[in-house]
DNA sequence: CTACCGATTGACT
DNA sequence: GTCAATCGGTAGA
């Protein structure tokens, strides 16, 4: 008679909130921004650990990419994008802040663009820092996941890989599948428009920013 | 110093 | 769907 209990082939409850290596950042940075999506973005402050799953989003070129702010060179700002991947490259826009993963080697100045995650962890703290009771409204676009986190000026050029104060791991490992995986325009560009550059989980949509249509593959 | 702009968000028609 | 608040970064006088 066959089992009747198949073995678990991942137990449920495990979490790795261990951060990723700095060899998994310096690869080419589409690579890293599709292989981000799933993982934990992690933030603990005095106030408590917070965090949730990326489901959303977008890679920045090195030389060639009009949109990356790489693009005219190195100045006090993008600082962060020409160092070696690994670090946070976090910048200001309309009062808000932007967190970026920065990828490649020294040489090749890209990075990611967290768009969204899944709040998973320290709702509550989430909650107080955003304003609202609402999850979906929590982390849904680049800069109220930053509010939602603490993310800012202070974090920029943070080592990622060590494990504190912020860090990215492999979580509960719910990486989704490539079909799974919708590509799509960036958002909120004037150059580049058409490049195929954002990468979002499919499955979780409610958590994602940007116009529904984009919510898909193409446009 | 001034002028302009933006990888956004939230309020509003 | 439209629109403007708001401010750090940047370029240029």
């Amino acid at each position: 008679m066959d089992t009747i209990l198949a073995p678990m082939e991942r137990p449920l409850c495990r979490l790795d909130l261990t951060p990723l290596p700095l060899e998994f950042y310096r690869r080419p940075v589409v690579q890293v921004a599709r292989e981000l999506l799933g993982r934990w973005l992690l933030r603990r402050t005095a106030q408590g650990l917070a965090g949730g799953r990326i489901v959303e989003v977008e890679a920045y070129l090195g030389p060639g990419d009009p949109a990356s702010h790489s693009y005219r060179g190195r100045t006090r700002k993008n600082a962060s994008m020409f160092s070696a991947g690994g670090r946070a490259y976090v910048y200001p826009i309309h009062s808000r802040w932007c967190f970026n993963v920065v990828t490649d080697t020294q040489r090749v100045p890209s990075a990611v663009l967290v768009r969204a995650i899944e709040p998973l962890l320290g709702l509550e703290l989430m909650a107080y820092r955003r304003g609202t009771t609402q999850l979906l409204q929590l982390a849904r676009g680049p800069a109220r996941l930053c509010q939602a986190l603490a993310i800012d000026r202070r974090l920029d050029g943070w080592n990622l890989a060590s494990g504190r104060r912020l860090w990215i791991a492999r979580g509960d490992d719910q990486v989704p599948a490539e079909e799974q995986i919708a590509i799509t325009p960036r958002i909120g560009i004037s150059q580049a428009r058409e490049e195929l550059l954002r990468f979002v989980h499919l499955g979780r949509e409610a958590f994602l920013s940007g116009p529904r249509h984009l919510h898909r593959n193409r446009q």
